[in-house]
DNA sequence: TCAATAATGATAGTAAAACTATCATTAAAA
DNA sequence: TTTTAATGATAGTTTTACTATCATTATTGA
């Protein structure tokens, strides 16, 4: 049995929807390859055309400009990282197991037991964690929040949230401890890779990782409520 | 008494010190009203240089690219704040007063007590939260981390990761929580700006503030070791 | 005080980025 | 098979991100 689950996105995303032909479909695979090779400062419609053999103009039909495709990529994985994280925590009772799921779900590069992915998963989550806060570090923010672009993210969030809550109904902040885990995910990464001053990860004499900084931190922060 | 205490930062950020003429204090001053108010993406030397009357050349005589006026005035602001903590809890005996001052500085804009600062301190917290980031987020981070360029944020980092160890010297993750501390002051801040389901602090029925979050994530996270 | 030197201004120019427009061609749908 | 939709080919515009040159004005220090 095959089954394709395609992530239907906010049409706001794009002009044309990249999904529905070979040449949007080429503009998604190797734009993440490129933008993960150049950086997105970097990266231009220019360059992405000539590697796809088509022209400037023709990826422009398909996006409004580079910060769009940058936040369809980035709206794309976090769709698919909620439905991962309803899928793998769905036969899971405790709460705590759910938990550790998601941060094992978030502290790595999605896994394709599915076979929905066609590119490059090391790449876009390599992209996630050097350009997604720029898809909303901008002066756009606030009109591309009211076209609902930053939807999944939220969605994503309340949804870990609600396990926080879930866990301890007691607990003050689950919004801003999700969105925190979701983005320190990100960011120790970064930091292990390229500032590990700033880093306990990886660093010689230790195995910790980011999932173990990650969990100590949750569970710390929920059994402890007693604080605020 | 007046003195005079100015932060000598990595001569490599600039061509020339922008401290020691008028014109560079102007485009420090001005350039930080500017991205301001324009955002880092939208900001260009040629209109600063309209603003402050002076050429697009000139300004280039001090700062090779925007990026590298970005990162002196970030840079400026790490230096600036690790010298603010080092001076505020100078006379505080428990770790855990210190730990709670730092919290308080990380999550306000600079006060200045001490009449050092002649710019809107206000822009200037706010370019931190929005685009702190993008002066590591690039793919010169490595070489700028080369030049020592990020030298004060680890520098601060280390700082506050010693105070942690101090508190709790079984800690495993200092530096990874002084830095998650870090940002999240930051991110929690333009989240409830603007994308506040991102976050609990702020809300209609709530007066919950980040310090209130983050103080809570530090000390469960510093009593709670026995759980790594 | 005069000459050298350093900083700025004025102007010009280039290459690339970030688009928009037009028309021809090819492929798919009615 | 005609219409429509998608792409290709080409060209052009404005802005950004620089670099270069030379004149002018301060500063300094011999």
């Amino acid at each position: 049995m095959e089954l394709k689950i395609s992530i239907r996105l906010n049409a706001k995303l794009f002009l044309r929807d990249p999904e529905s032909s070979d040449l949007g479909q080429r503009i998604l695979k190797n734009g993440i390859e490129m933008i993960h090779k150049l950086g997105f400062e970097s990266f231009t419609f220019k360059k992405l055309g000539e590697e796809i053999h088509t022209t400037e103009a023709s990826i422009y039909r398909y996006f409004e400009n580079k910060h769009r495709l940058l936040l369809y990529i980035i709206t794309w994985y976090w769709s698919y990282l909620e439905y991962q994280v309803i899928f793998n925590i769905n036969n899971i009772t405790v709460t705590e197991d759910k938990i550790s799921r998601v941060i094992d779900l978030l502290t790595h590069e999605l896994d394709d037991s599915l076979g929905q992915i066609d590119f490059n998963h090391k790449a876009l989550y390599d992209i996630v964690i050097s350009e997604s806060s720029k898809a909303y570090l901008s002066k756009e923010v606030d009109n591309n929040n009211s076209d609902a672009l930053f939807k999944p993210y939220k969605d994503l969030c309340e949804r870990i949230a609600s396990l926080f809550s879930e866990y301890n109904p007691t607990y003050t902040f689950p919004h801003s401890l999700a969105s925190t885990v979701i983005e320190a995910a990100h960011f120790q990464h970064f930091f292990a890779q390229h500032l590990p001053r700033l880093t306990d990860i990886g660093h010689k004499n230790n195995d910790y990782t980011i999932k173990g900084f990650l969990e100590n931190l949750v569970f710390s922060a929920l059994r402890h409520q007693e604080i605020a």
